[in-house]
DNA sequence: AATTTATGTTAGGCTTGCCTAATAAAAATA
DNA sequence: TATTTTTATTAGGCAAGCCTAACATAAATT
C-alpha cells in the first residue's frame, strides 16, 4: 500500500520507531521535539503515514506502527546503521557527524550501493576496536 | 553572495558547468534535457542562480557561470567525483548506479566525511586497475 | 522580406512540507 | 468538580520546485 515515501516521511517513520523502542509510547510532542518541527507539522505527517497504512493513530491518542510500518522503518534504520558504521569504523569520523550524514544519506542510497557497503563494512578490519593500530 | 543552495540549485549549477565543458555553449534547452525538466523550470532556476551571482544570463541569451559560480560548481563536481570513485573503485559498483548515487549524495555529504573519503579512496589499493586480483 | 519553426519566458496552478494562530481535547491541579 | 496547563488538531499562509498553456523572441526556411 505504501508508495515511495519522501525523505521527510521516512524521517518521521524512523523517528517513531526509535521513540517506540526507547520509550515504549510515542506522542506527537515527542516526535516534534526529536525532529525539531512543530506539533502541527507532525499532525500533518501522521495523516499521510496513516493513509499509507504505516501507522495507527486515533485523534489525541498514541502513535503506533503497523506491521508494514515496522518493516519499512526497520529498513530505513538498517540503512542508517550501515552508513553510520561505515563513517565511524572505516572512515574514523566522529559519531555526531556520522549520525548527521547517515540521517541525510539513508534516504537516497541505492539498494546496490547499500549491499556493497554492508559487505565492505563487515569485512573491514576494525582497527580501533581490536587494538591493531 | 551565495547563501546555501538547495539540492535542486546545486544540480542546475553542476549541469551548467558540465555542459559548458562539453559543448562550450549552454542554453536553456540543453539544461532542461539534461535534468529532464521543462524549459520553464530552467528559466525559474536561472533567475535564482543569477540573483545569487552564480551565473550571467540575459534574456534569450546563453548561460555563463560567474567566477563564483565556477568555484561552487567545481566544488560540487569534486564531491561527485569522489563519491563516484568510491562507489566504483572501492565498492565495485557499476558506473551507472555509482553516478546516480553520487548525484543524490553530493548534496548532503559533509565536508568532514568528504575529506575522509578522499583520503580513503586515494590510499585504497586499486585492484582492478593495477592488475592485482 | 514573410512565414514557419525552434527556443525561451511568463503567468498561473499544484504538491510538499514547513510555519503561526486559533481552537479543542485531555490531563493535572486547585 | 472547576479551573488551569499541557498536548493535539485545524485552518490558513508561505516558499520551493515542478508543471501546462499562452505568449514572445530568435533562427531558419521559403
Amino acid at each position: 500500500m505504501a508508495g515511495t515515501l519522501t525523505s521527510s516521511m521516512e524521517n518521521y517513520l524512523e523517528t517513531i520507531k526509535n521513540l517506540e523502542t526507547d520509550k515504549g509510547i510515542v506522542r506527537v510532542k515527542n516526535v516534534a521535539q526529536e525532529l525539531k518541527v512543530k506539533m502541527s507539522s507532525v499532525s500533518g505527517a501522521l495523516e499521510t503515514l496513516a493513509k499509507e497504512g504505516l501507522i495507527n493513530h486515533e485523534k489525541y491518542g498514541y502513535i503506533e506502527l503497523t506491521d508494514e510500518g515496522k518493516k519499512l522503518a526497520e529498513a530505513i534504520c538498517s540503512r542508517h546503521r550501515t552508513l553510520f558504521k561505515f563513517f565511524t569504523e572505516v572512515l574514523g569520523v566522529d559519531p555526531k557527524t556520522a549520525d548527521e550524514d547517515a540521517c541525510k544519506m539513508e534516504h537516497t542510497v541505492s539498494p546496490l550501493v547499500l549491499e556493497k557497503l554492508v559487505e565492505f563494512v563487515e569485512s573491514f578490519p576494525k582497527r580501533e576496536k581490536n587494538g591493531r593500530r
